[in-house]
DNA sequence: GCCGTTTTCGGCCCGACTGTTTTCAGTCG
């Protein structure tokens, strides 16, 4: 049973509880539950079997005895009862986009909805918008996110899949035949989203390679094990396909698997002018077989400098690199400091607080190396706050942040992420804001509007004058939403005209701005920064993943300002 | 349901927004 099964029955529990109006916090329980489980880098089946269930935050004794019960009879009884005499459908259409346990219940049971396609075919015919509660509206709401399930792939995060080989690799390294090893495929590439983990060994001795591999303890089964190359299914249904290959001819691997396909195609015909033929076996001239022990000679032996696995989309990669032009890409080490950062600061605010106190993300900030911070908190919720406790809480931190800055650890900035309210206002008047260090604008409400009306909303933001960022530009979500439609060019020019910067926001399921518009950021002019939005220390971690998309970019030190040593960097914001 | 404790109960989750209402229910973050 994979984590992913066992997420799926805790949230249809929890469907079940709220749509027969259980108490709301049991509900929330089955859902931290599933959130825990969903996050847990370890297979929670092996958990159990070591009885380690209890460290998952989250689980406690009753879900402990149901999961047991679950691991050992394959069903548990209670969870049967809660979901009794509910239409099996529900479940089948909870979750899709704007359909919560509700909404997914009343169309199963009254439409005898049995599944996504039932569900499509009854909006179709329209008989959605005649059910009380329902209209034109909702009803083509509906469909719309049909249409975005439906495009969904099947694919993991590429933060979960880097995690996943690290591990996979650490264990390789303990085979003494292994000489050199790597990731491969789009792995290699960092692309944002991963299909499977492909990793490539350089050895003498295959053999012994590919029966240490085979035995790696995380592995379910073996689905192929051939003389050079072997495949595995980890525990979570992840597959992990190795390929080895002798170090002389170890380029030529490393080089073929990663493509992209229209990069290699881009080679091979390059090669074929010159009667050439590539290979992952390496570079046939005139019938014989070339290899190659690293990239770097391959590439050069086709007259270019080695491409950054990064940018080999084919976009104009091949023909800088032949010129030797190719761009000097930003690297983790470039990286000065980190600007979204949520700590555990004492403020009721509408979005989620951070688990760690200042003090912790400063030490932390200190060993990634680090010359700077900014403190980023969300801003009291507008609602329970009065305009005067708003000013309170701002002072406080204010203040707070002040004494760290005394203490000289490290330079701070003191800062807000702001909301951008559906009206393009902010949730920090302007005499607030004005006294802060930096802000962060980002839309965290209403995701759903037109390409004007959000063009609009972010450009309003831009203008005003103590704006410093804008968070996580797109607003998407990988695997679960496409973000709103923005009109670049009115953006780009808008950050040029009040220099304004674009977020690269590390969040391994944002990834926001992604590769395409960081590229398009550039040629701009614009300016970028990487940052985490980290919400605990650990999650500080995640900047790779953010300079890896900078990278995918073509963004270089003088794009991301971040780079900049502090007394530089401090020039952009309002720093006394 | 879980969790932490001032440790076996009481607090935890609530604000913003939308579409359908005409005062609210449901979704989302």
């Amino acid at each position: 049973m994979t984590n992913k099964e066992i997420v799926k029955i805790l949230r249809n529990v929890a469907a079940a509880y709220e749509v027969k109006e259980e108490p709301f916090f049991k509900v929330a329980a089955y859902n931290k539950a599933a959130d825990a489980i969903e996050q847990s880098p370890s297979d929670v089946k092996e958990l159990w079997e070591e009885k380690k269930l209890g460290t998952l935050s989250g689980i406690g004794a009753s879900l402990e005895k149901y999961l047991d019960e679950l691991f050992k009879t394959g069903r548990v009884k209670h969870f049967k009862e809660v979901m009794g005499g509910l239409p099996k459908g529900m479940f089948e259409i909870n979750g899709i986009p704007n359909i919560g346990p509700k909404t997914a219940y009343k169309i199963a049971l009254k439409l005898e909805v049995k599944n996504l396609d039932d569900l499509k075919k009854v909006a179709e015919k329209g008989l959605i918008k005649s059910l009380e509660g329902f209209g034109e509206k909702s009803e083509r709401e509906i469909l719309e996110a049909i249409d975005q399930v439906q495009r969904r792939t099947g694919r993991m995060l590429l933060a979960q899949a880097y995690e996943i080989a690290q591990k996979v690799l650490v264990w390789m390294r303990k085979d003494k035949s292994v000489e050199r090893i790597d990731t491969l495929g789009s792995l290699r590439r960092m692309v944002s989203t991963i299909g499977d983990i492909d990793i490539a060994v350089a050895t003498q001795s295959p053999k012994n390679v590919i029966s240490h591999f085979t035995k790696y303890p995380k592995g379910r089964k073996i689905i192929e094990e051939g003389e050079k190359s072997a495949s595995i299914l980890l525990e979570n249904d992840i597959q992990v396909d190795l390929k080895t290959d002798e170090p002389k001819s170890y380029g030529d691997l490393l080089q073929h698997f990663p493509g992209s396909k229209d990069h290699n195609i881009h080679l091979r015909e390059l090669a074929l002018k010159k009667g050439w033929s590539l290979s992952e076996y390496g570079i046939k001239i005139s019938k014989k077989l070339n290899y190659f022990p690293t990239e770097e000679e391959f590439y050069k032996k086709l007259g270019m400098d080695w491409i950054p696995p990064e940018i080999r989309e084919n976009s104009g990669e091949i023909e800088k690199a032949q010129k030797h032009d190719l761009p000097k890409l930003v690297t983790i080490e470039n990286i000065c400091g980190d600007l979204h950062l949520h700590s555990s600061f004492n403020v009721r605010t509408s979005h989620d607080l951070g688990k760690n106190s200042f003090l912790e993300m400063i030490q932390k900030a200190k060993s990634l190396g680090y010359e700077y911070i900014g403190f980023s908190n969300h801003t009291p919720a507008l609602g329970t706050h009065t305009k005067s406790e708003v000013e309170a809480v701002v002072k406080r931190q204010t203040k707070e942040i002040e004494q760290l800055k005394s203490s000289r650890v490290i330079n701070i900035l003191n800062g807000f992420e702001v909301d951008i309210l559906t009206d393009g206002s902010l949730s920090l008047p302007n005499n607030l804001l004005k006294n802060l260090d930096f802000v962060i604008a980002g839309v965290h409400s209403s995701l759903r509007q037109t390409k004007e009306k959000a063009t609009e909303r972010i450009l309003s933001a831009i203008n005003n004058p103590w704006v410093n960022i804008i968070s996580h530009p797109t607003g998407r979500l990988l695997n679960e939403r496409e973000g709103y439609e923005l009109d670049w060019d009115k953006i780009f020019d808008g950050c040029k005209k009040f220099g304004k910067i674009l977020e690269i926001n590390a969040w391994p399921q944002r990834l926001d701005l992604f590769d395409v518009m960081v590229r398009e950021a550039v040629k701009n002019g614009v300016k970028m920064i990487v940052s985490t939005d980290s919400h605990a220390v650990g999650q500080m971690d995640n900047i790779n993943y953010g300079v890896s998309v900078a990278r995918r970019g073509w963004a270089e030190c003088k794009d991301i300002l971040n780079t900049l040593p502090w007394v530089e960097f401090k020039k952009f914001f309002r720093v006394k």
